[in-house]
DNA sequence: TTGAAAGCGCTACCAT
DNA sequence: ATGGTAGCGCTTTCAA
């Protein structure tokens, strides 16, 4: 154990004291262990033999300096806990192994400030794609502060990509995947209203969220296809938990207002909302109808199982790094094109949660 | 836009860039920028100046090739998508995040030859250490397999973690973040026993995970404890998944066996038995009591909301991240202290899953 | 097919 | 307080 430098060194083993041991260049080494380019069978064997018994590997740190390296996707998520965004993140971990890409996962914990910091850092980590998941808030500052994190990343040769969020605005060096969001929202709606609901109890979620925004808006417009007036008065915002389910829900049994089902911003409020209507003595599907939005695994674990709206998370995430990795290997000119807005389906899953309503107002 | 090197580079600033641009040397902008050298107020607002002009940041890869470098942990888990283990890995990067530390998650879909990748993959990225998460298989080549791991890691000036797992046996540099698995089963159990349970349905997970085996020993120690014979065949190994809840609870009930009460593995389990009682006709608490097990969000979202063991999940995840930081800046000495196995405490939480027996048999 | 050597971008040491 | 410069470990020409 003294074929270390002199120093009492307890670092790896680098290439040249494979080289040394082996008796080879580092040249050599290298070119086995990148394995692209013709070595001989016995350079090979020596080489990794070497190898095995140093258990050595490269520095990817170094390898990344020289040139080589592996591409990198950096997925930044405001709460790892999150059932349909660990779903995301799954998908865009899976598309990157599949291609020997590494993936790394940063919370943001729903602050700009480390937000910030992080797009920076993996900037710094010279990722090949930075993926920015979830619903943004609409605010003024929202389109110049993510332009200006697309501008950077591009700058750098690397990439941003805005899953489950509106498109930017211009012509900003940005690729994003997103669903039909307002879609789901009108065909869950529809559901609802064509089974006979009229007085139905919408909690779309925060009013600054762009996705509570557009699942407000489609549930409108399937109100107004319907011929069916809107009642402002009907719609709950509140951030997208449990705990906003159950007490909007609350609330509005305590002030007397009268319906007969509830239209869930997500499954989880669905969960809450529920949970509230079985506490005031309420039964579901019988004298109240509950819908979600999300279809994440809770949505079938709930009694009665939950009809909601299918988003395909898992996709979504392979089709960002799908998206990245072609424009990567496609050798891009940088200028936009089509594929730099992509909109997958979503579909209403009937479950057991709805029912006519007992009686028409 | 052509102060760049003379070929039409697009890649990123260089520190270099950055000195000949503000006048200065390089190693004042290194300094500069690591801030932990004095330098004037003049060269330090000439630099920054031109570092946000450019949109400068430093690479990481040289940083940490030169000895500077952020610290990396790397979080290996089995599935994303799992509650429990989400929240282990909160807590890892939370702790990481408050020291300025970065975090890498990778999963492993449970399939060995991905955990050896990955555990390689991160000792090419240097990373300070890799947590492991979540139960282990306990095959003979499990030992083995980890203790190689563990001395790879060390080797390389990196650490093993196993949070949620036996430590290992014998002397090998790998520290261990657990909670009292048995202890929690035993306290379960005996909540039932106390209320007057005595035919109860075992789900304690699969025969070879760790924790399964734990939680059935709990138990059984609950059992004997209470003088009350503990009856094999009213336990159902399976996976920790809602489908092996409901199947088994369908099953039993399908073959005419008798039982008052569930003991599910975790809560997720609780809440697949919990819908089959109810597909059955059977009422919970008032005809079958059911319990759990890691207190994840969904059981006190499920309705009755669930009796279960409280599993500090998010603190281990801080306090698997403290050790490493701490052997780190110790400057450990390699050798194993008492700190290399540490136990967190779990207890029963009381929610509405549980009432006293119909009938006695 | 193999080896020698020039960097990749940065930090840290040694001068000044 | 600032500048010059020798590596960090690897990949990749360029020669042999």
């Amino acid at each position: 154990m003294s074929q270390r430098k002199a120093s009492g060194d307890v670092g790896r083993a680098t290439i040249r004291d494979v080289a040394e041991r082996a008796g080879v260049s580092v040249a050599s080494v290298s070119r086995v262990l990148s394995g692209n380019y013709p070595v001989s069978e016995e350079l090979r064997r020596r080489v990794m033999k070497v190898v095995g018994d140093l258990d050595y590997v490269t520095n990817a740190h170094a390898r990344s300096l020289a040139g080589g390296g592996t591409p990198t996707v950096a997925i930044l998520i405001n709460n790892i806990t999150g059932a349909a965004f660990a779903h995301v993140a799954k998908g865009v971990e899976g598309a990157a192994t599949l291609r020997g890409w590494l993936s790394l996962v940063g919370t943001t914990g729903d602050d700009p400030e480390r937000e910030l910091a992080l797009v920076n850092l993996m900037r710094q980590q010279g990722v090949a794609a930075v993926v920015l998941l979830g619903g943004a808030y609409d605010f003024d500052e929202y389109q110049l502060r993510m332009a200006g994190f697309a501008r950077s990343l591009d700058a750098a040769g690397s990439h941003l990509v805005l899953v489950g969020r509106p498109p930017l605005e211009g012509d900003v060096p940005a690729t994003t995947v997103d669903y039909d969001n307002e879609g789901g929202a009108y065909a869950m709606a529809s559901h609802l209203l064509s089974a006979g609901h009229r007085r139905v109890l919408v909690l779309p979620g925060h009013s600054e969220l762009t996705t509570a925004q557009g699942r407000l808006r489609g549930a409108q417009r399937a109100f107004e296809a319907y011929g069916v007036p809107f009642d402002p008065g009907m719609v709950r915002h509140g951030p997208y938990d449990y705990e906003h389910g159950y007490e909007a829900v609350e609330d509005t049994l305590k002030e007397g207002v009268d319906f007969t089902a509830v239209l869930a911003g997500t499954d989880v409020v669905a969960a809450g909302a529920m949970q509230a209507l079985r506490a005031a003595g309420l039964r579901v599907p019988e004298d109240v109808s509950i819908v979600g939005y999300d279809d994440i695994p809770l949505a079938s674990q709930l009694t009665p199982q939950l009809t909601t709206v299918h988003v395909p998370y898992e996709e979504m995430g392979r089709v960002a790094l799908r998206a990245v990795a072609d424009r990567r290997e496609g050798g891009g000119t940088g200028r936009r094109n089509d594929g730099d807005h992509l909109v997958l389906g979503t579909h209403v899953v009937v479950r057991n949660s709805v029912r006519p309503p007992a009686r028409r107002d």
